[in-house]
RNA sequence: GCACACGUGGCCUAGACUGGAUAUGGCAGCAGCCUCCUAAGCUGCAGGUCGGGGGUUCGAAUCCCUCCGUGUGCGCCA
């Protein structure tokens, strides 16, 4: 449950009561004041057209309408806003109950018939993934974490993308050059020991045409369906994301499902897509490749021709992809695509081609910018490019150095598993707090932030908690919360309220980064409490506080779990 | 060139969808706080033309127009 419901329900319907009175059944907004003057706000500057009053007298006259209010402790007129302060000891109370009573599920909304088809990552397997790509399974797997806590029925996919002349100049290098003719790679990730093949391949391409011309006649192969290059080519896929597969579970990003692109050739359903579209009334022909003529559909440029044919009547990635999408549509109510900023064009010709194939449906996409680092884009074939993995062993590094530091009595092993929580989970959430829109310029000393607005800050609130918990052994539960009225635990009260309300405005409207904002909200308000409000030496208030304790110990680590990061007991 | 997105103290960022009170935090800087529940913490100081200009409005970081900057796209690539 929310607790800040019966506190926002009952100002709706004194206002609303009190509005009424005055000759104003209108609309009105309840707002959260940035300012913290008030719990609860009504602006009145909206009324003052339909009573033709100052929005101060409006305030200071509804102010004396208001009826009788059992949680609101107090309401007053300020500057043309009706202002309100919740009952503390009902808040306190409420909350404090609500959070130990649903523990784990508290956040948690109610089931939701809908089910949802959620792909990302989707990266080409033709190198390891790079923190430019990390941003896609990070924000894809934390949007589906966000909308589980909110009920919803999530089913997360990988597109493995085993079509193409990428994957295929890769599968050529693997054949044709000899381990000798590349540069040693030490890793054990399959992976990155492909690396230098492929490398090596794209040289010899670009300087070889003999090379290009074997490297075009397997792409033909592969089109007419030849099993031997269909099955060499899918084998070198499937070793490349078995090493991206590794590196995603290491930040703890887990895919449900993995459809293979070579699929909707081999099935037919991608030649089914050519055929309908062909029959449309838009569709036109040049020198025998086919496109939709998309002028007027909000496109612009040279993509208003959608092509979705070669001339050998070949499909095309966008082709492939439309046929994915109708068998999604078959399998789920909503379809949500993380996408690189890179995709936009491509995914409006797609929403325009199922338009023309009689489909009201659309793919819900979030875009992402690119990360790139201070010296320009990404590229593992230029070899401008810090991997993920490399980001992530740097980040453990970095963390066990910090334990090490303060922790002396601890085993090596433990030390390393807080150590591995603590890295991998600053990686996610220096991501994760950005909104994906914005631009990212990759630099290590703020990727390896371990204080102030990180994932370390949060985990070490929660390990705090823990570690006082640990030392009370065990105590009343049922004590009254409404006692804990001081400014540090009604402060640290109203964001643990919050909880609920965050977790559907992340979930609903896919706005994960405000799930780290809260995280850093809470437990700064926890970092003060502990500071100076003394738990185990709280006398008579001990029981009640513990219990504060104990709840903000269990929003931090619903919340932390809803982020895909671990919630550690010490560190 | 055209289209889409983004621009908030030295750096990163919230607030923008749904206009409303004093613009949120963090990093870096400076000054403090460990006989007391883990100092990955806490407190204070300093730092702002919300990219520029115009408009709408009682009121604009938020909406509209325009210009500038950055990113992305404009392949019979994926």
């Amino acid at each position: 449950m929310d607790p800040l419901r019966p506190f926002r329900s009952e100002v709706e319907s004194a206002a609303k009561e009190a509005f009424r009175s005055m000759g104003a059944d209108v609309p009105f907004e309840i707002e959260v004041p940035s300012t913290g003057i008030a719990d609860l706000a009504v602006p009145c500057f909206p009324l003052a057209k339909t009573l033709r009053k100052a929005p101060a007298a409006i305030a200071e006259e509804a102010l004396s309408h208001l009826p009788a209010m059992t949680l609101i402790s107090r309401a007053w007129a300020e500057k043309g806003y009706l202002n309100f302060k919740v009952d503390t000891s009902v808040l306190a109370s409420s909350t404090v109950r609500a959070v130990l009573e649903e523990a784990s599920s508290y956040g948690r909304g109610e089931d939701r018939p809908e089910k949802v088809l959620l792909e990302h990552t989707s990266v080409n397997p033709t190198g390891p993934i790079h923190v430019g790509r990390a941003r896609n399974p990070i924000i894809g797997d934390t949007l589906a974490r966000c909308m589980r806590a909110c009920g919803y029925d999530v089913t997360t996919e990988y597109l493995v993308n085993d079509v193409g002349k990428q994957v295929v100049l890769l599968a050529w290098g693997l054949e044709n050059i000899d381990p000798s003719e590349v540069d040693a790679v030490e890793s054990d990730k399959a992976d990155h020991r492909l690396v230098p093949f492929y490398r090596k391949a794209n040289q010899m391409m670009e300087a070889d045409p003999e090379v290009a011309r074997q490297v075009a006649d397997m792409l033909v192969r592969f089109e007419a369906g030849d099993a031997e290059v269909i099955d060499t080519v899918r084998k070198t896929a499937s070793l490349m994301l078995d090493g991206i597969v590794q590196s995603l579970s290491a930040i703890n990003v887990h895919i449900d499902q993995f459809t293979w692109e070579s699929d909707f050739i081999k099935d037919g359903s991608a030649r089914r897509v050519v055929d309908e579209l062909t029959k449309c009334a838009v569709c036109r022909e040049d020198k025998g490749a086919r496109y939709l003529d998309l002028e007027g559909c909000g496109i612009h440029g040279r993509g208003t021709k959608f092509f979705f044919t070669r001339a050998d009547g070949t499909t095309l990635y966008t082709t492939r992809d439309i046929a994915y999408h109708l068998n999604k549509f078959c399998r789920a109510d909503r379809a949500i695509n993380i996408l690189g900023e890179d995709q936009k064009l491509g995914q409006a010709q797609l929403a325009n081609a199922l338009r023309f194939l009689g489909k009201d449906r659309a793919p819900e996409c979030i875009y992402y910018s690119f990360v790139s680092l201070p010296e320009g884009r990404m590229s593992t074939r230029k070899g401008v490019v810090v991997y993920l993995d490399d980001l992530i062993e740097e980040a453990e590094e970095r963390a066990l150095e910090e334990v090490s530091k303060r922790r002396t009595d601890l085993s090596e092993e433990k030390m390393l598993e807080i150590a591995r929580n603590i890295g991998r989970g600053a990686v996610r959430y220096n991501i994760v707090r950005v909104q994906p829109e914005k631009q990212l310029i990759f630099k290590w000393e703020e990727a390896l932030n371990f204080e102030g607005n990180s994932a370390p800050f949060v985990q070490y609130a929660h390990a705090r908690a823990c570690s006082i918990l640990r030392k009370a052994g065990d105590f009343d539960r049922s004590a009254d919360p409404s006692v804990l009225t001081n400014d540090y635990e009604v402060r640290l009260i109203k964001e643990l309220a919050r909880l609920p309300s965050v977790i559907v405005e992340a979930g609903e409207k896919a706005r994960i980064h405000l799930l780290p904002v809260y995280c850093q909200e809470v437990a700064s308000a926890f970092n003060q409490f502990y500071t100076y409000v003394p738990v185990l030496k709280g006398e008579d208030m001990k029981d009640a506080r513990l219990a504060l304790v104990e709840a903000t110990r269990i929003v931090l680590a619903n919340a932390l779990i809803t982020l895909g990061l671990s919630a550690p007991e010490e560190m």
